[in-house]
RNA sequence: GCGUAGGUGGCGGAGUGGUCAAUCGCAACUGACUGUAAAUCAGUCGCCCAUUGGGCUACGGAGGUUCGAAUCCUCCCCUGCGCA
């Protein structure tokens, strides 16, 4: 963009280029929830977005390495991502029984009685009636977290994180960090960055190490790795390190944790890319991208990790994020929330019961294809139908619309851009 | 006809003399969801005003007992089941 931090790139990896600003669709479990990769392709994504906690945990990562990584074990022959495992340190350290916290605090909130008794998850069986036991306690040298799924204790370091990654065999994948609630008073927010810095050290140490080994045994690895050119394919190659920015919502911590990424330069490289986590002020979390993106070099990737409303998009790309990836979509889609150009439409409201006509006129996504007369092929009230009587195709026609939503509209603005139709 | 079990808010189903406008589930209505503990969660849900709160009509119908009844008594109506 000619004024500001925007900007249209393309970013090589070993499964295919992800022209950037896109949306990263969030497939946690190795599954873009309710669609199958064709769905996944045919609706206009370029990555999928996996977790490297819920992998470990199910059906771990030695199974996902066996089955030849990540890509052949789900079908997905697309550019693929992993997160390290650091939003769990929230989701399920800070946030957890703490009900309706999230990344976001706005500025009208009292940061210091915002706390709510309610349990967003009262059915858990990990809760305890008096005193919430938090399933992540952060040390120093790493975070021990308690199984989602049968309660067993699991211990995630940089160096575990790094190791579980190489082995789902992702083409991008994240420094273990620690995503900090909003909550968090000036003084933790600076704590936590030191150790995620730490933690960023100790990470880039060991996927080093692990694609050193990784090159030892094959003849066919490169010897530089990362982001290559599309010519250059090669799927049997070295995953792409991103450090993750943390630092809240405060501007000098943000622009001491990005020097600091930045300067993280051992003898064989740095990092290929950078994620920009952790909690923001809502009202001018484009103003905290923009601070960090003036100091990360501008010919490596940012990725607004867990961002995807339609205004942060905008906003983010403005301050020079280039990927974004959000569980808003899928979440909301199966929820029951559609997401439409004036903002979004509750398809359980009364007024879509008869309402035959397509979840929004004009949209090219499959779900909202008209038939030869001009009627839609799914209308309104056949989504309140499926939503009502609880049918799985609710959840699938819901998806594909509103990730076809939020990818085409950072696709236009990618071509907004290109064409100067942007300040 | 006899015997027996019942009739409670849109539905199912608690309650069985006062703290009951009535637990709970479903349905309905509305809202939330930002690196997925999420096909989840929250609120509303007899009527009328109201800020806490107040008023009214309600537990098949009609009477009655009682300071007080969805709950006890009498008669009537209806439904299921069994036997004729």
């Amino acid at each position: 963009m000619q004024a500001g931090l925007g900007r249209a790139g393309v970013i090589h990896t070993a499964h295919g280029d992800i022209e950037t600003p896109a949306f990263v669709t969030v497939g946690t479990k190795a599954t873009v929830k309710a669609l199958t990769p064709e769905m996944v392709n045919s609706l206009g994504a370029q990555v999928v977005l996996a977790n490297t906690y819920h992998l470990y945990l199910q059906p771990g990562d030695e199974l996902i390495k066996k089955a030849g990584g990540l890509h052949k074990f789900m079908n997905y022959n697309g550019p693929v991502m992993t997160d390290s495992g650091g939003f769990q340190v929230f989701s399920l350290g800070a946030a957890f029984g703490e009900g309706g916290i999230s990344k976001f605090v706005k500025n009208s909130d009292n940061l210091c009685t915002k706390s709510s008794n309610k349990s967003y998850f009262s059915k858990s069986n990990f809760e305890h009636e008096e005193a919430i036991v938090k399933l992540a306690k952060i040390d120093e040298d790493g975070v021990t977290f308690k199984s989602i799924i049968d309660g067993s204790e699991h211990r995630f370091t940089p160096e575990r994180s790094m190791q579980i990654q190489h082995n789902l065999g992702a083409d991008i994948i994240f420094a273990f960090d620690e995503c900090t609630s909003p909550l968090a008073d000036y003084e933790y927010q600076k704590q936590a960055m030191e150790r995620t810095h730490r933690w960023a050290e100790r990470s880039l140490a060991e996927h080093q190490r692990l694609n050193a080994e990784a090159g030892s045994k094959s003849d066919l690895a490169p010897t530089s790795p990362r982001l290559r050119g599309v010519n250059t394919r090669d799927t049997t190659s070295n995953p792409a390190l991103f450090g993750i920015v943390q630092g809240g919502r405060h501007q000098d911590l943000r622009e001491e944790s990005a020097r600091f990424l930045a300067g993280l330069c051992p003898p064989t490289g740095g990092f290929d890319g950078f994620g920009i986590g952790g909690s923001f002020n809502k009202e001018d979390m484009g103003t905290a991208v923009g601070w960090v993106s003036q100091i990360l070099p501008e010919d490596k990737p940012r990725h607004l990790l867990g961002i995807g409303e339609p205004a942060d998009i905008i906003e983010g790309i403005k301050n020079g994020a280039d990927t974004f990836d959000c569980v808003t979509p899928t979440r909301m889609a199966r929820n029951g929330t559609l997401m439409v150009k004036g903002g979004r439409l509750n398809i359980f409201n009364a007024q879509y019961r008869e309402d035959f006509g397509p979840i929004e006129e004009g949209c090219g996504c499959y779900t909202c294809q008209l038939n030869s007369d001009g009627t839609a092929k799914y209308s309104r009230a056949y989504l309140a139908h499926l939503f009502r009587a609880k049918e799985i195709l609710a959840s699938t026609l819901a998806s594909i619309h509103n990730l076809y939503f939020l990818v085409n509209f950072t696709k236009q603005i990618r071509s907004d851009i290109l064409e100067n139709r942007l300040g």
